[in-house]
DNA sequence: CGGACCTTTGAGCTGACTCAACTCTGGTGG
DNA sequence: CCACCAGAGTTGAGTCAGCTCAAAGGTCCG
C-alpha cells in the first residue's frame, strides 16, 4: 500500500490498481485473443504540465484520453469570462467524452498538477469497438456512466445545501481515490478553493466556512489542501 | 406546417421532420445497403398512458426507447420519498441510456400525457453498430451528447439566478419542439410548476412567480400551461 | 525576503424559500 | 345544468442560507 504522503501526491497507485499504463482502456474479462489483439496496441502518451491546457473548447476531436498521472479539471467558458468547472478526473478516468457528438471539443481539460494521459485515437477506438465485443459494451458503459454520474451531480446542485454539497463532494473525492487504489481517509486537494465552489455551484467563502466547520465539529482535519477524514458516518449524514 | 393548435397537443410534426415512427434511430448519410439492413427491422412500439411509468429505478435494463408522441420525464428518487425531475423526453428523443451501465435502471420514466415510445433492444442495437460503422458513430453522438447536455445544465444550475432558469428552459423546450417540427413560438407545457422547479432546483412558488414577472414584462404571454414566446431576444438577455 | 495567490473569518445584504391564503380549472355527480 | 371538489396555480409577507464586501493571515516560489 501507498505511504500517506505518497497518496496525497497522486504518485503511487497500489500494486494490481486498475488500468492505467499500458492498458489505458481494457475491459475485464476479456478472452486471451482479443486481450492479445489489445495488447498489440501502443497509445501514445502526452505530458501536461500544471496549468497547461489538454484541449480548449472547439478543438478538432480526434481522441479521447485516459489520465495516467495527475489530475485535472474540465471547464466550460460563458459569455467570455465567466467560467464553471464541470469536473474533475483523476488517474484512470476517461476526458474527452464530450467532444463525439459535435466533433469539437465542449469544454476545455486543464491539468490542475504536473500530469500525463494516454491518448486513445477514436476512429481506432471505434474500429477495436466493432471487432472486439466486449470492448463494444465497454466503451457503452463508459459513456453511460458518465451520464449518470452527471445526473447525480444535477441532483445535488438542484437539492442539497452547501453543507451537504460540500461533504458530498469529499466523500466522491474519497470514493474515486479508493477505487484506483489511493487512501480514501488522507489526501490532498489538488484544486483551490474557489474551483471547487465553482463545480458545487457555490462561493469560494462558503466553501471555506464548510471545511471550517467540518473541522471544528471533528469530522474531518484539514490543513490548506491535505484533508482527513476523520468521521465517514457522520459526514454522510450531513 | 402544423397549426397552432395541433402544435400544443404535440401531435402534429411537419411533414419531413426527423425520424420518429418506422425508422426510430436511423442516422442521417447511410448508404442504401445499410439502409436496407436497418429498414428491414421491425421496432416494436408501446403505449403508455398518462401517469403510468415505462420503467423504474433498479429495472433491468434490455432496452433504450425513443419518444414516438407525447411526453415523459424522467425522475430520481432521494431518500425513500423526495424525488427529483431530471429531465423531460420529447418525440424523437431516447429515454433510457442511464441503463447501459450497470445494467439496471438508475431513474425512472413516467409519462406527462398519453404517449407512445419505440422499443430498441440495446443487443440487437450493438449488433448493428458492429455490423454498420454510421450506426456506431450515431450512437456514440447520441450518448456524448447527452453528457455536453447535461453539463450544459449543472452550468444552469451552478451559476443561474431562477429567472434565468426558467427563460432557459422555455428557450430549451421552445428550440427543442422547433427541432422537432413544432412550433417553437407557441406550445403547452406538459408538466407541473412543481416538475419544472424540481428541475430546475427550484420551488414550484418561484417558477410561478418568474412566469408572471414575464408576463407583466411582455417576454411571454401565458395562460395555464399554454405558453406563446413574445419576445425571444429579452428572454435570451435576462 | 518579497510578492502573488490562496485561505480564513467577520458583518451586513438579498434572492429564493417557507408558510399561508386565495383563485382558477377541469372533471364528476346530483 | 349547476354545484362541488381536488389539484394546480398565483400572490403576499416574513425568514434565512448563502452571497458580497472587506480585511487579516498563510503559503509557496522565485
Amino acid at each position: 500500500m501507498s505511504s500517506a504522503t505518497d497518496v496525497g501526491h497522486h504518485a503511487a497507485p497500489c500494486a494490481g490498481a486498475a488500468p492505467c499504463q499500458d492498458r489505458p482502456i481494457t475491459p475485464p474479462d476479456l478472452s486471451p485473443d482479443d486481450l492479445a489483439r489489445i495488447d498489440s496496441i501502443q497509445f501514445p502518451t502526452r505530458t501536461i504540465h500544471r496549468g497547461e491546457t489538454l484541449y480548449r473548447t472547439g478543438d478538432d476531436f480526434r481522441s479521447i484520453y485516459i489520465v495516467r498521472v495527475g489530475c485535472f479539471k474540465t471547464v466550460i467558458t460563458h459569455h467570455d469570462d465567466h467560467e464553471q468547472v464541470t469536473g474533475f478526473h483523476l488517474p484512470g478516468e476517461t476526458l474527452g467524452l464530450d467532444g463525439i457528438c459535435t466533433d469539437r471539443h465542449a469544454c476545455e481539460a486543464i491539468a490542475l498538477e504536473d500530469s500525463s494521459v494516454c491518448i486513445v485515437a477514436f476512429d481506432l477506438l471505434e474500429t477495436l469497438c466493432r471487432e472486439v465485443r466486449t470492448m463494444q459494451h465497454h466503451v457503452h458503459r463508459l459513456l453511460s456512466g458518465e451520464i449518470v454520474r452527471e445526473s447525480a451531480l444535477m441532483v445535488m446542485l438542484g437539492t442539497m445545501t452547501a453543507e451537504q454539497r460540500v461533504a458530498a463532494f469529499l466523500l466522491d473525492l474519497s470514493a474515486r481515490l479508493a477505487a484506483r487504489g489511493y487512501s480514501s481517509v488522507e489526501f490532498q486537494l489538488r484544486m483551490t478553493r474557489e474551483e471547487i465552489g465553482s463545480f458545487l455551484g457555490l462561493k469560494l467563502e462558503t466553501v471555506s466556512r464548510m471545511l471550517s466547520r467540518f473541522q471544528k465539529d471533528g469530522l474531518i482535519d484539514t490543513r490548506g489542501r491535505q484533508v482527513r477524514i476523520l468521521d465517514r458516518e457522520k459526514l454522510s449524514r450531513v
